[in-house]
DNA sequence: TCCTATTAATAATT
DNA sequence: AATTATTAATAGGA
């Protein structure tokens, strides 16, 4: 995937200032991908971007607040849990204070994230496999480096 | 805009099963450019999207509510302030409250039926992970075997 | 759903 | 930023 003078590999860009330029460049095309959605179809949606700098983002049709609002007051929030086309990753992890626990917590869920993310029972298609090798690669390092710190 | 045999208008569909197949094709694209857009800058991205017959979708990367909180926690939302590109309407809502501790608890028991899932337990000791770190791999292995088999 | 002609998005380059 | 070669998304039809 990718679209271009070439085929890239979607996968973390090392240097931050590449990663920035193709944030800007797909930030913008996602935000209009959005925009056509909501025209097209009526359907109402709310985007939330953190750019790699941690500067947010926000895109909403009708509008953003009003979305999420809706959503959290919970009315329809189980609605989607059947669907098996939904990518629903709703995890909470703690960030911070640290006790041993916590941390545990925290890795694992970072972990939990990682695996359900790549989905890949039913994937039948080239991309769906590339994206999942690609994560399957990431977890495998993280689980490395883990176990390097456990002293292996 | 649009992409396909045709160049169409940008307006919304008269038919509500024309809106419902225009918001099925392009929800999907949208969740992926999402993943895209985080697979390559390691952005943070959060989508909540009610279709035409007000089902919720969500997709979050690393993970929606999180986005979500951070956003609402209010630390960096101004810093967008001067963005021109930024569509941003803010009405912050309450919900959740549960503690962390106790969601994380809840995470861990269904981290564990992820990691059976998985073919590997999810400890958190060297060996277990030694043992997911191999386990991991053979399903990498598997899957960069499915893709050759794609001819990719 | 799947297929395919066509358009739109974008990676590399300037 | 702006341009362009190329790929990916998708509109319409089977």
């Amino acid at each position: 995937m990718g679209t271009g003078k070439k085929k890239i590999e979607i996968k973390r860009k090392e240097k931050q200032q590449d990663r920035m330029v193709a944030f800007s460049k797909r930030r913008k095309g996602l935000f209009k991908k959005a925009h056509q959605l909501h025209a097209l179809s009526a359907a109402h949606i709310a985007i939330l971007v953190f750019s790699p700098a941690g500067k947010p983002y926000v895109c909403g049709d009708p509008c953003f607040d009003d979305i999420v609002d809706k959503y959290y007051s919970g009315a329809t929030a189980n609605a989607a849990a059947d669907d098996n086309d939904v990518v629903n990753c709703n995890n909470r992890s703690t960030y911070g204070d640290g006790n041993d626990a916590d941390e545990d917590c925290k890795e694992i869920g970072e972990l939990k994230l990682w695996l359900k993310r790549m989905d890949f029972d039913g994937s039948d298609n080239v991309d769906d496999l590339l994206l999942a090798k690609n994560d399957l690669e990431q977890v495998r390092d993280k689980l490395i480096k883990n176990v390097a710190d456990y002293g292996e």
